[in-house]
DNA sequence: CTTGACACAGAACAGGCGTTCGAGTATCAT
DNA sequence: ATGATACTCGAACGCCTGTTCTGTGTCAAG
């Protein structure tokens, strides 16, 4: 026989239980049993599950609870089942801000940044929600995007976009929030507040999309 | 020994093994088993259990997976363990409009009506989430609040409200929602949007209050 | 080549756990 | 009284499930 591998993080197995404990517990409610476990995954031994779970434990993925029927969660980021957890990365202001995450990082493993959690029913259903992002508004500067200081704007890395979709484009040095039309012969940028003119550029002059705005939650009342 | 009750409808201790699942779950990420769930609700035998979780499976309370050891989840709105189902009392629009849940109706387990759920982490931590419900913004009235056309804004109820949050109050026979302030000798109603003024008004003309706004939802992106 | 760590399989053990059955008690309508 | 219904208990059966032990083959280090 021949085996995957022998180094150190998260071999082929170690991800595909990994996987299927998060698909069955998203499914059934419950986790899953070492056997079901090997038997979606290939393993025909009982003592090769176990054996795997016990790394995993030790890297921290999971959790376990010995001696319990199904006593097996995930932890960390990923461990709700129909919530997704989105990383915060830091408030923005107004101007020429960064816009777009460190790809070097993994937020998702690192408990230094701040996240919010949304409900995986509330986004898009194709949405897998690997890549998203979030940013926290300080300030005023987007009023004219309908986004207030204080709201959390769930975003989605992207360089193109649809007409209709809400982006962050770059505009004379600053990034905004704007509805996205392309038309015949031009671009238009359109305010989320209809009281407002849109931007209007030049087909020449191709907007520097940042990405998609998914979402904007504003949280009152949070002292009560 | 006395028996509690023999109509229909749920008994103490139906009550007792639902919210303690609700609790276990929501502390162990996984189900309880029969005799966990006995000895926490002080049934001495399993099959007493299994007689109640048989009941409770035909209300539509739970719903079991035979032979699975832990195979008990709970159905319906409180199903998720992280997550708060709050129903959507249908679109709102400019003008007059009705801003309070009828309470003649339990919205929770009716089937009939829209809801969106919400991440519990987003919520105060006080919030148990009981009253809320929310309403679904059409057309643009609400410019001025910095709630958009097709926006979620989740409410509580409230008939009166402290410095800084933002109520529902009706205001010439209209309902808008504005930040509520009292001040020495007068109410001023701030409106989101820090470029508009605020409506003041004398201490004898007390606003009617509605309820306070506990978070807002702008979904994009649908179809992506 | 030997040694040991690593990846894996299979079998067996023991306790966990759902299920079933027999029996007992209390309340209520007949 | 009598039977039906609702509720409760305890025990036993047997599968489910986590754990452990033995053994095998691979590969790198000594």
């Amino acid at each position: 026989m021949m085996m995957v591998r022998k180094s150190k993080g998260l071999g082929e197995r170690h991800q595909k239980i990994l996987d299927f404990v998060l698909t069955y517990q998203r499914e059934n409610r419950y986790p899953p049993s070492i056997r079901e476990i090997g038997e979606k995954t290939g393993i025909t031994s009982t003592s090769v599950v176990n054996y795997y779970l016990d790394q995993l434990e030790k890297m921290g993925k999971i959790e376990r609870d010995r001696k319990i029927s199904r006593g097996v969660r995930i932890s960390g980021a990923s461990a709700s089942i129909d919530t997704l957890r989105i990383p915060v990365l830091g408030p923005i202001a107004a101007g020429p801000f960064m816009l777009v995450p460190d790809p070097g990082i993994n937020y998702m493993n690192d408990k230094e940044y701040d996240a919010v959690d949304v409900a995986r029913s509330l986004l898009p259903s194709k949405e897998k929600g690997d890549g998203l992002y979030a940013l926290e508004v300080k300030g005023d500067s987007m009023i004219d995007a309908m986004v207030n200081d204080g709201d959390i704007v769930v975003m989605k890395p992207a360089i193109e976009a649809r007409n209709g979709e809400m982006v962050a484009v770059r505009v004379n040095d600053e990034y905004t929030l704007k509805y996205f039309y392309k038309e015949k012969d031009r671009y238009r940028l359109q305010p989320a507040n209809p009281t407002m003119e849109p931007i209007i550029l030049k087909k020449s002059e191709q907007p520097e999309i940042n990405g998609k705005v998914v979402m904007v939650i504003r949280r009152l009342d949070r002292a009560s």
